[in-house]
DNA sequence: AGGCTTTATTTCGAGCCTCGAAAAAAATAA
DNA sequence: TTATTTTTTTCGAGGCTCGAAATAAAGCCT
């Protein structure tokens, strides 16, 4: 039910706005933040200092920043690195990766895990990454302030509330409660998100002017997975974690897809699709569990040479994209979208059939307005879409504390 | 940019919620207003006791609902019907209906007025909806308090800001600039809106358990169209109004749809494909520019009596609205669906089509899960909804006003 | 060098707002 | 009539933001 605004919640909210404000903008003056955030200089004041005396942001004596114009200078405000620290792990087929980052953003410590997570029984899974938290956690005690938070990026799908990673392509493993689990073990908070969806909140984060309040982060690689950003938040379903883009049905009844159902989009522009279809099998035969990267930059360079049967799949790959997006484009309107991954690179091999698609739906009256961006190294985007999550977590949750904020009903800012 | 709450925005915002919990409630209490908004008493108290002071809320001396319980009884507390009236108007095919509706959300007076807007030049057409308007405005003149919002709402597309009708089936006429032009007549602020939105909104004001957060309106008549609630706000887009669902693409290269384009939902589920392959025509002769319902009941009716291409017919279209509806489940999460129109009277001949193509998508697992409601009257939820739309921003902007309120940003709250 | 100008930040009192406790009001029960 | 119960109002107290004024820290100018 609608909530009042109490009196204790106006400076708790004001307080998150001058962190946020500070961790968007860098190192902002105190004059620059009272500018976007309409608060009066004296409130923007009041709170600086009582979060430089918490210990949250520090001044930052900047000689280098020397400003040329008259008058007094402005004072550089900072996120202070050593407030906290936080653990972001991503796991994705066959590696884990484990970060340890200090409040400023910077990386402490870094350590990758390779075993193949298709095969790995459950309870060792589990253990690798219980093991790589407790590892990190135990630096962070050592030489670095405490660790304030854990974020766990993994492709598939989780619950509504973060916490279980119900289903993942990545392994055969279901229902696994992680959150609890790394809680348990650790005492410190935990979610579980999905990987395209930290792409999307990275992407926000490096590309602020672009991808702002709407866009699209595509996942092309094995699989197809997209992160959707509307009116400013990532696009969280109500039960599960994300847009089940790739499993949209492109054609009733028509491919193989490694879900089981028919005509999906990924079924068309996953890697395994193109493979199947540039090796002329069978729409209907099973899907490949793995093809290697060299294998599909061999396929393009065929592809891009000549007329062919790789040339062919590509362009439906590219089709069975540009009509999943135009359904996308009907619902909300065209947005930019970022292509993320290996399969991005043969993005110029996809790009004609995409926008013959996209022209021939709903959203296609601006066709070619629609700006792709290519972006090969989705790991390193949902690494930072990771650590910035449990930051803003800390900032939201822990420095401006309070019941009815946003991260505590499980939306995700960015 | 995020912006902060300054100390007047307190006030505002609660005064809001408090109007907002009455129009919700009906007669609440001030007891029962503090229960819902977590505020205290005595703030409730003040706030309440200004709005009475200033005439946008009345105490109830109702002697009926007599408190059977001891203790000093509550007073009720309600909308002074008084306080202001709204204009909603509704333009659908042929059809031109507005309505004088007071605070409180009663009928002070209705109008209707039937041409083909098919064919009526564009100029008669905005003056036939400028007098509509003027007679209604003048009527409240004279026996009600002043007109203090207009709404129109319009099957077809809209700006982002809710100013101008950019196209609609209904009429070969584009870019009408109702807003511009009613606000320039009367000096009234208007809206232009979408109609399956306002069925959307009216349907979580009649049924505030069941639709709430995240539902769907779908229309189903000549045309598809669909009204979708995520989050509690009505989803519009950033450039335009509404959801184009009865134009994702059901199958690539498909049936020729009204909007030129090929294989839209609409193409197999609209009134005039129905009808179309009732009538085995091919696929991709033109459309029909009109069926009467009579006609369509009679298919329905055909369809019921035994197999035949009647009944294909709806089991074509129960395919592509399952189809479609799956890709929407697929970005959000499977929610209760509410089939609006007269087309919804055939629902039992496309119930199993449906489930049957929802189970063959990613949403698909809750398939059975799924709530389909039946409401066949669009006209009556048009109505309300454009009508609570009014009133809402009435009690957000005339009200409670501010800068950074929500509906003054374009967001429907319903 | 020293005063002037300009810009940034802090200080301070005023004005609101919400809250909790206590008081007042209005009914029933005994 | 008195006690009890429940609702509503009243009344400081404490917080918050704001604008104005004061203070701080530079560059500019003579």
């Amino acid at each position: 039910m609608t909530v009042g605004i109490r009196h204790d919640d106006l400076r708790r909210r004001n307080r998150a706005m001058v962190i946020g404000a500070v961790r968007r903008a860098g190192q902002p003056s105190r004059t620059e933040i009272a500018g976007t955030t309409a608060l009066s200089h004296s409130t923007i004041s009041a709170i600086a200092s009582d979060l430089i005396g918490e210990g949250v942001l520090v001044e930052q004596k900047s000689v280098e920043a020397a400003a040329l114009k008259r008058g007094r200078p402005q004072v550089a405000i900072a996120l202070n690195p050593r407030a906290g620290t936080v653990v972001a792990i991503v796991l994705s087929l066959n590696s884990l990766t484990g970060t340890l980052i200090d409040y400023s953003g910077q990386t402490i410590a870094s350590e990758t895990r390779r075993f193949a997570t298709q095969v790995l029984p459950r309870n060792d899974l589990i253990g690798e990454t219980l093991a790589i938290v407790r590892r990190l956690v135990e630096r962070g005690r050592d030489e670095a302030p405490r660790v304030m938070r854990i974020v766990l990026a993994i492709q598939g799908i989780t619950d509504s509330g973060a916490r279980t990673l119900l289903w993942s392509p990545i392994m055969p493993h279901t229902d696994i409660g992680f959150a609890d689990l790394l809680e348990g073990a650790t005492g410190i908070p935990v979610t579980v998100e999905n990987d395209c969806n930290m792409m999307a909140v990275s992407l926000r984060w490096r590309h602020q002017r672009r991808y702002r309040d709407n866009f699209i982060a595509l996942l092309l690689s094995h699989g197809i997975g997209m992160g959707l950003v509307l009116r400013g938040e990532v696009f969280t379903g109500t039960r599960s974690s994300g847009a089940e883009f790739g499993h949209m049905i492109h054609r009733p009844g028509g491919a193989l897809c490694r879900c089981g159902r028919q005509g999906c989009v990924e079924a068309y522009a996953g890697s395994y699709a193109i493979w199947r279809n540039a090796m002329r099998l069978p729409e209907d035969s099973q899907p490949a569990a793995d093809i290697p990267d060299e294998e599909m930059a061999r396929l393009a360079e065929k592809a891009r040479a000549g007329d062919g049967p790789e040339r062919e799949a590509f362009r439906k790959a590219g089709a069975a994209l540009g009509f999943g997006l135009g359904s996308v484009f009907a619902l909300f309107d065209p947005a930019p979208v970022a292509m993320v991954g290996h399969g991005a690179s043969a993005f110029d091999l996809m790009e004609g059939a995409i926008r013959e698609a996209i022209a021939q739906t709903a959203g296609g009256q601006h066709s070619n307005a629609i700006s792709f961006d290519i972006d090969t190294d989705e790991m390193r985007l949902i690494r930072e879409g990771c650590a910035m999550r449990a930051l803003t977590f800390v900032d939201d949750e822990i420095f401006a504390p309070g019941s009815d904020s946003q991260a505590a009903q499980g939306r995700i800012v960015a």
